[in-house]
DNA sequence: CCACGTTACCCAATCGTTTGGTCCAAACGT
DNA sequence: ACGTTTGGACCAAACGATTGGGTAACGTGG
């Protein structure tokens, strides 16, 4: 119970209270060198019981100046209002806490001078590490901080050599192209994300490539990269409902978000979704259950991506080497593509991955 | 450009190779006593020259050590990944960075262990102040943290004296009961939210207030508080549907995520939004207006709500005394509650609160 | 009785700043 | 011409911890 009106207790009034110097109060509170030069039991029990009744607790600020170590984790994200990087800095933010680190996050809106600037001011704070939920594929500006030597991992999108915690968003992608091409459609599209970003540039190449394979290739031009929010995926849809001879009947939106906006356009259009125009999501959001009319949706473990990616960078900082991880997805099949439960034999929930 | 290679220089380094003494260094990089005692327009040149060039950054550790202040503030939040919050934060930790703080959060998941837990790690990291957004109705807790003197602001939720940045919840509530009423509905619910939680009670008491004042009273019964989620929404208005007696023919949402897992339970219901049951909202956020049926919602300006709570924290923290502020809703209307336009003149844009 | 290894401590430097105090010289007022 | 102010700069003591380097006291084997 620290209270602000009188500062709280310091090391040296530990050691005056309990009659020791102060170096062994230290040494016996927060044995270092595994106890060998800690005092005799007695005195240890001592110190300790006099701390315990003070209410000492040891200053993290002069312990970092002391050190070097601040104990702090940068993360930067595009945007902390989008679900998917909220509840991966969740799960990444609670992982840290139980590793003593402190974690704090900024939005850079995918600007590369937002990015830059965001960075060198933690940088100037003395981080002790970064993790990035916004890389470019293009991997120039984390390359310039490896060669700083500032420790650094990735989280949802990958770049480059650099490592990173993601899902398989490849093979997500190609389960979406399995599950299309099972229900009869050959003649798909793909709406949202942006090219440089791994996370929907894998996805969508996941998706064209079996699609492909099963013999119904998708046109460049039914590609239409604009975003990653629910605008994003009603204008591409739009845009897709209007173009010149068919229609596609399913459409693959990079996340739920712009699956959303495309279940507008397609309403919008006057044609029934599922029925008339499949579409699938990304994320499984749990929204995506929710909907007025359930959304077909790839799931992959977000909290449990941002906690390995907190785990990775930890690894790293105490000097392990560690490699990129990444998790398998799930495709939950629901009405958005499949409005008579045709496709999974009457079954609208999980289909596990292979 | 700092690289971790080499420590950055301190300004002890900056001060020897402009030939002065640390504290004239210090002084004129960071006048804090006005200038008074600084150096001449010439020395203080040079030493600006040589830290530029030297790229000296302060150590932010060693300040904090000096002075005391750690230039951090604790957030704590019910979740993260409500966009609602997610949106708060980022306004006010774009605000508090513009003034020299960070800032930190926590999620408490609303209970009060986890954040009297994050509370007290907080302020053993020594942060300057809080801001919750997690407030009971309750004002135990805070009333104790006041009375250990330490700087609180709220965010979004209020609770007893304590300074807090809010929407105003109580006349959105009363907007969206005129408009049901102005439609012609006189049996109405709401459903979602928790009774502890000031956003919900608000919002609810309003619209009841104003229902009863117009003449359509609604009965305790058709009040469901159920939690926050879209799975809060569908439950609730799922109880409500196959309630005994007549149905409700309208359903205000405390918030956009249980109208749209209320708008699911209307469909599964075999009802047609809009035209059978009406479903509002709460927030607008920005998935509301891009819905397959676009949602009606009460507008409150989410992110200026989390600026102001930076600034009033920290004003405070500045010794200036300061009062809560409370920011004006606007109704959106959209057609899950009028399919046809009519209510707005054929309008189904900006509604202005008086 | 002495040399020596252990045990159980204490001492003091150090991390990078801020800031009240001191001091000298130049400027100033009368 | 002589005290008094003041601008410009230096000195050194903090802030609260860690940690390598002493050093008494004590037991023990030769």
């Amino acid at each position: 119970m620290l209270d602000r009106e009188k500062p709280p207790p310091t090391l040296a009034e530990v050691a005056r209270a309990a009659q020791v110097h102060i170096s062994t109060a230290s040494r016996v509170l927060h044995a270092a060198d595994d106890g060998r030069r800690a005092a005799s039991a007695a005195t240890a029990e001592r110190i300790r019981t006099v701390a315990r009744d003070l209410g000492y607790q040891r200053d993290p600020t002069a312990l970092r100046l002391r050190t070097g170590h601040s104990q702090e984790i940068a993360v930067i994200v595009p945007r902390l209002s989008d679900l998917v990087l909220a509840t991966m800095y969740e799960g990444l933010q609670q992982r840290a806490a139980t590793e003593g680190y402190t974690t704090y996050v900024s939005n850079s809106q995918d600007d590369q001078q937002l990015r830059e600037q965001f960075t060198e001011a933690a940088l100037s704070r003395r981080v002790d590490g970064f993790i990035f939920g916004d890389a470019t594929l293009d991997p120039t500006f984390l390359d310039g901080l490896r060669r700083r030597s500032v420790p650094v991992v990735l989280v949802n999108r990958r770049s480059g050599d650099h490592v990173s915690s993601t899902g398989d968003d490849r093979r997500g992608g190609q389960l979406v192209a399995e599950h299309f091409s099972a229900l009869g459609h050959t003649d798909c599209a793909v709406v949202g994300g942006r090219p440089w970003a791994s996370t929907s540039a894998d996805r969508g190449a996941g998706f064209v490539e079996r699609m492909a394979q099963l013999g119904h290739p998708v046109p460049p031009e039914r590609v239409i990269q604009t975003g990653f929010d629910a605008e994003a995926g009603a204008t591409a849809a739009a845009t897709l409902l209007r173009s010149p001879g068919r229609a596609p009947t399913a459409i693959f939106a990079v996340n739920d978000f712009t699956a959303i906006g495309a279940m507008g356009a397609v309403r919008a259009a006057g044609r029934e979704i599922g029925r008339d125009v499949a579409v699938a999501g990304y994320n499984d959001t749990p929204l995506a259950a929710l909907l007025p009319l359930p959304l077909t949706s790839v799931r992959s473990p977000m909290a449990e991506i941002g906690r390995e990616a907190a785990t990775l960078l930890i690894r790293s900082l105490r000097g392990e080497s560690v490699q990129s991880r990444v998790f398998a997805p799930e495709l939950m099949v629901r009405e958005s593509t499949d409005p008579s439960g045709t496709a999974a034999a009457g079954r609208t929930d999980v289909v596990e991955a292979p």
